[in-house]
DNA sequence: TCTATTGTTCGATTATATGCGAACAATAGA
DNA sequence: TCTATTGTTCGCATATAATCGAACAATAGA
């Protein structure tokens, strides 16, 4: 692979946002990459197979939630917080603020 | 039947208010009962079966995000914004507030 | 008591989602 | 060139979700 196609931002949709982040252990993920710039898959740490976690990025990426970054044999991914914020004002922090 | 079982306050979760709301049907029915007191379910005029509808209806009761009251024949349907806005500040605003 | 109204539940079908191991692809570095 | 590292994709199994028609339950009203 060479590239993967993170969709536009006006072509984000709220229902995909919401389905996104509806899965524990992604909104984990998502909750990890609110606190750094960039993460690499394996920072995670995640206690999941390898195969699972890759079926998780892919849908944040497809999602418009997650950006991947590719450099070398490491893939960096980070949060898409300008274009949510731009598309769905005050969502993210909502979310990223609840307190379990 | 004689009542419905909707989770306490305390007892609803992100993953799941997440859930309920990312589907578009349910999502629909959301914003129009953002609109309103109370619905009843035949109010909402939805293109699909009556089966269909009413699984929605359970899905977003069980997920604590719509709460039904039964007076006769109608079940008058509501959206729990106090409770959601306790348990997830700004959440539901915030998603409302989405110009598609 | 009978009938219409309102909405749910049941049973089935089809579609999606989640999860894993194994195989694969791309790159870095020896 | 060979090997280790990083992460994806494939193929499969299982679980969950969405949908429908038909049957059912509860109530209101004639």
């Amino acid at each position: 692979m060479r590239q993967y196609q993170h969709p536009d931002r006006e072509n984000i949709a709220l229902t995909d946002v919401l389905y996104g982040l509806s899965d524990p252990t992604r909104l984990q993920i998502v909750k990890m990459l609110a606190t750094k710039k960039e993460i690499t898959c394996g920072e995670f740490c995640l206690e999941i197979s390898k195969s699972t976690q890759s079926h998780h990025y892919k849908v944040l990426r497809d999602t418009g939630i997650m950006y991947t970054r590719l450099e070398g044999t490491q893939h960096h991914n980070s949060l898409r917080r300008e274009d949510l914020d731009a598309r769905f004002p005050n969502l993210l922090d909502a979310i990223l603020n609840v307190i379990n």
